[in-house]
DNA sequence: AATTGCGCACGAG
DNA sequence: CTCGTGCGCAATT
């Protein structure tokens, strides 16, 4: 698997090249890596393939030229290919049909189609397809043949994985303009206008035609990452600029500190505490409302006067993606205005609720676009006193006061707040389902939001994703099944946390697929520990008997120990632990939220 | 010299 | 018309 601080690096790269327009190219990727971390380019490439291959980068081919795109940002359009997405997709078990029917312009979303289909089938006022989701999630489901032909632009996608992607590169490649065609049949580089000045996006379509997907184009991604920042030119002025950290210890990555992706989230840190710095001075002076909070250039400025990390080179750019990352994250908050606020209690256990409302609400952002003038209002005052967190806590939890702990996982599922009471095994059975189908009601409360990503960019929120995985997964009608007791089970809580109750039983949850080693977490659960006692080795021990032993692994790695494990949010998971998606969805959605809902749903009742 | 910013044209819904 | 993309060139650093 991928570092997790490459990964940062790589993808922060990716979207800063985005955002100022250039291609997110092997080479730009590689040179802008080595220049802020220092990173060395061959790594650099090595963890981007790893990423390809987790689905986490996409490979694609646009207007000619190998182009990498941050799978959790191509969403877009899930267009209407309704008929088909909704029909070819929807038996989720088919992974490849998916991977077809996502492909938009040049950016391809793999996973679009699974939140436009189906999801709400009925609802007439729901849009079809609301629209970003997140997801690399869904992009680890798609195994191989990734290639989606591209109808727009002539992109196609190349994940990873695939072993005979040689094919579908070329094929890919031909669908693509004739012109693209002809470069990777004969690798000429005449045929464009840009052909002269970008030889290197040629020659590298030229090569792929030719070979097997990914690993060929290693090769020449290769050359064209050395040449481009290695040895021989110009190696060493990169490293003159931060020679700090970089060069010592670029190898492993071991360098910095212990944290995973240290320098990109240390800025993110540094962000969020230059927000709230700014945020506390703004209130404490002009003491008003009316008083805006600090907008991107006066984050800068207080960034600049603070003392970066060692090498750290802050651009505005990169601030500014930094900054996405963190709104996305749901740390900070973009008001509509474009006023950066820091989300309300202290990140942990706020954000994630903010966060998935958010998702939940960019998805629907496109049907309620009227809507949007009036929260535009709340939106103004709420930023005003302050974070998010409390407006979007809120409505969230219906259940009210014992809504803060819950809120952070709950709000993915508190949709069912209106059900009653499930027996353990139900409520497991029904926790899918619910997941899955209803996510649309929740949102639609909190249209404060919605606007807010109207002006960030397009950003998915893993939150959606995993909803839909689950619901592909479990395809079951939540009417049909039959709630009652489940006197333990809070109704606001999300069902899921009745898969911790002794009563579980193994045997339906394989039937549904989890054969994670429900008797494994049983075990624990059992024993009457609590998971916030849990050392790293519990939750190792834990994952490890819950059917994911390589997975563990990742646990123990990062040293979550049952804390951790209760704080960690969807994103850790599928991306802090560099861990397969699809491993990550179900150990996220069926054990550490389990977990979480469990823990603060106990607390909850004590309190 | 390297980066960054961005107008503008493209092609697809 | 709206969008995502990214070329090409000017402005910055």
């Amino acid at each position: 698997m991928s570092e997790p601080k490459y990964r940062e690096w790589i993808l922060e790269t990716i979207d800063s090249l985005r955002s100022r327009k250039a291609r997110p190219d092997l080479e730009r990727i590689c040179r802008m890596v080595r220049r802020r971390h220092g990173s060395d380019p061959d790594k650099t490439r090595a963890e981007l393939e790893k990423l390809i291959q987790e689905q986490t980068v996409l490979k694609v081919s646009y207007k000619g030229s190998i182009s990498y795109r941050n799978a959790a940002k191509v969403q877009r359009k899930c267009r209407k290919r309704t008929e088909q997405t909704t029909d070819s997709c929807e038996p989720l078990g088919e992974h490849d049909k998916r991977a077809r029917c996502n492909n938009n312009d040049g950016a391809l979303s793999l996973t679009d189609q699974e939140e436009c289909e189906d999801k709400e089938p009925e609802e007439p006022g729901a849009s079809p397809c609301p629209d970003p989701l997140p997801q690399t999630s869904p992009s680890a489901l798609v195994k191989e043949e990734q290639i989606l032909p591209q109808s727009s632009g002539n992109s196609f996608v190349s994940c990873g994985a695939s072993g005979h992607s040689a094919g579908s590169v070329k094929a890919s490649a031909s669908r693509d303009k004739s012109s693209v065609a002809e470069a990777g049949a004969t690798g000429s580089s005449l045929h464009r206008d840009a052909a002269n000045r970008r030889a290197e996006g040629d020659v590298t379509l030229g090569h792929e035609g030719s070979d097997d997907d990914d690993d060929d184009s290693d090769e020449k991604e290769k050359k064209t990452c050395s040449s481009a920042g290695s040895p021989h030119p110009r190696n060493k002025p990169p490293a003159s600029t931060k020679p700090k950290l970089k060069e010592g210890a670029k190898g492993s990555g071991t360098r910095c500190s212990d944290s995973p992706d240290e320098s990109s989230a240390d800025l993110g840190d540094r962000l969020v505490s230059a927000v709230r710095s700014l945020s506390e001075r703004h209130r404490g002076s002009a003491a008003t409302r009316g008083h805006a909070p600090p907008g991107l250039k006066e984050i800068l400025d207080y960034l600049s006067t603070q003392r970066g990390m060692p090498g750290e080179k802050l651009t505005r750019n990169r601030v500014k993606v930094v900054l996405e990352r963190e709104i996305e994250r749901g740390r900070l908050r973009r008001t509509r205005l474009g006023h950066i606020t820091a989300a309300a209690r202290g990140m942990g256990a706020a954000k994630p609720s903010a966060r998935l409302l958010k998702s939940a609400l960019q998805d629907r952002r496109l049907a309620k676009k009227e809507e949007v003038k009036t929260e535009e209002r709340m939106e103004v005052e709420s930023e005003e006193h302050d974070t998010v967190g409390s407006a979007e806590d809120v409505p969230i939890t219906d259940g009210g006061p014992a809504g803060v702990k819950a809120s952070p996982d709950t709000q993915v599922q508190n949709d069912n707040g209106t059900d009653p009471p499930l027996t353990s095994d139900q409520c497991s059975l029904q926790q899918e389902v619910d997941v899955g189908g209803r996510e649309e009601q929740t949102v639609s409360v909190e249209p404060e939001d919605a606007e807010k990503n109207t002006d960030a960019p397009d950003q998915l929120h893993p939150s959606t994703e995993d909803q839909l995985i689950v619901t592909s997964e479990t395809v079951k009608a939540p009417s049909s099944i039959p709630l009652r007791n489940c006197a333990d089970c809070k109704l606001e809580v999300g069902v899921s946390s009745c898969l911790l109750t002794p009563s579980a039983s193994p045997g339906a949850a394989e039937e549904r697929g989890m054969n994670e080693g429900i008797g494994g977490f049983l075990k624990f659960e059992t024993g009457g520990m609590s998971p916030v006692d849990w050392t790293v080795a519990d939750v190792v021990s834990y994952f490890t008997a819950a059917g994911f032993p390589e997975q563990a692994l990742a646990f123990r790695t990062q040293e979550i120990d049952g804390k951790s494990l209760l704080l960690m949010q969807r994103n850790d998971v599928l991306t802090g632990l560099s861990i397969r998606l699809g491993p990550a969805l179900k150990i996220y959605e069926r054990h550490v939220k389990v977990l979480q809902r469990t823990h603060f749903q106990e607390d909850e009742a004590f309190c």
